[in-house]
DNA sequence: CGAATTCTTGATACGATTCAAGTGGAGTGG
DNA sequence: CCACTCCACTTGAATCGTATCAAGAATTCG
């Protein structure tokens, strides 16, 4: 949440607005698909990400999420999760009461457009994930995919120069592409030898930034890191 | 917008809004890619696309938009626009200022929410379409958009009994489903020769909505079509 | 009516899935 | 500490899906 400029006040708020937390382990739900949570969840730590199964036990993951992201602000309109929201590695969540959160609305219209924008901006996420999926090769779509990883986790100064810790199985990273396991690793291998990027030990490191965003045509517009005055 | 019940005053506040409006021509783009609007677009009546391009020339349509959305409420928070829309039909736009939507912000938190749910409706959408690429058959991708636009449209009725006028080219829903044309046309035969739809004269007729929703795996949650207190 | 799109179909080449098998590392219990 | 198991990763081969190229048919537009 540094898109914009907050008050002392407005940070104070935000924080009273998450009365509970909790801890979840590896693959633990945080919140089930189908159901209408009364709260909605923020990331204080760790890797998560929404899902959706299809009939035939095949995987979708929507969006990945990082610390400091409000997960399902969503729930707080929608009132039914149409998809889950998995821990993929242990979370620390804080939980924000969609009663407090209507009271925001009411009283602090400042709050609220932030908090919209930070809807909007997994809007604009989703939007560039479709484009990846459809008009990127696999190879870009996944290269896109690090960068723009690398860019959300810098702005929440979880990354140490250009590597950054991360959880994911290959598997998993398959489901966020839309590909077969095989395929991503396969996908993976020109990657790590053309010497873009390693990953090894849960751990990525950009070894050519350039080259890695030239092959991803990366333009990290859609993420609005900029500051503007709402 | 009906997924909420509006006071008279509401309603007529938000027909207020739209100070201005302007007829668009096929093909004309109606918000342009890069561009920081002063105000945002609704779509009164039409077909229209929010779309990207990638350097190599092939485009991604990632939103259909038809009578009664409101396009890009997000540049009024995101500012720029990371996408163009075009038209997809001749398109009746309304255009509400980005100062009078702030004042709505500041003084009618209920409208704010129904403005808001809009575009969580929007990125719930995104969210299916993410799925639809990557876990779901081509076939049943086409499928389930036809389910999807069939329920959108009949929410503002444009739909007459199971058919819908739809004006886009094959070309067209190629750059909404990811894939070439020629690839579009092989996907879209059996679906005919099924006899689970129809398209001629730019109108689609559903000829079998069970087996069509069952194809793609059709469930409508997604589109929050029930009136909830926000 | 003619010209230009759009749609349709076939052939070929490349990309991605699936199935299958093997490697390697982390954790467990004897 | 070692053998064992489990899981994630890697690689190869066969099969299926999708793109590209090309050409002809149908439709729309001026």
């Amino acid at each position: 949440m540094n898109r914009d400029s907050l008050s002392d006040e407005e940070q104070a708020t935000l924080r009273r607005l998450v009365s509970r937390d909790r801890l979840f382990d590896v693959d633990e739900d945080i919140v089930s698909e189908g159901a209408r949570p009364q709260y909605s969840a923020v990331l204080l730590d760790g890797f998560a990400a929404r899902y959706k199964y299809m009939a035939d036990g095949t995987r979708q993951i929507t969006a990945l999420h990082v610390a400091g992201d409000f997960m399902d602000l969503h729930a707080f309109l929608l009132k039914t999760m149409d998809h889950g929201i998995i821990a993929l590695s242990p979370c620390h969540v804080g939980f924000a009461e969609h009663g407090a959160l209507k009271e925001v609305t009411e009283t602090q219209p400042h709050l609220t457009r932030l908090l919209w924008l930070d809807t909007l901006i997994d809007g604009a996420i989703h939007r560039e994930w479709i484009v990846a999926m459809g008009r990127r090769s696999k190879r870009a779509h996944l290269a896109h995919l690090v960068c723009e990883l690398f860019y959300r986790l810098q702005a929440v100064r979880k990354t140490v120069d250009f590597s950054f810790h991360f959880p994911l199985t290959q598997m998993e990273l398959a489901d966020v592409l839309g590909i077969s396991v095989v395929h991503l690793n396969k996908t993976l291998q020109p990657l790590r030898h053309d010497g873009l990027l390693s990953w090894v030990n849960h751990t990525i490191t950009i070894h050519d930034w350039p080259r890695l965003t030239a092959l991803a045509q990366f333009d990290p517009t859609y993420l609005s890191c900029t500051v503007e005055p709402r």
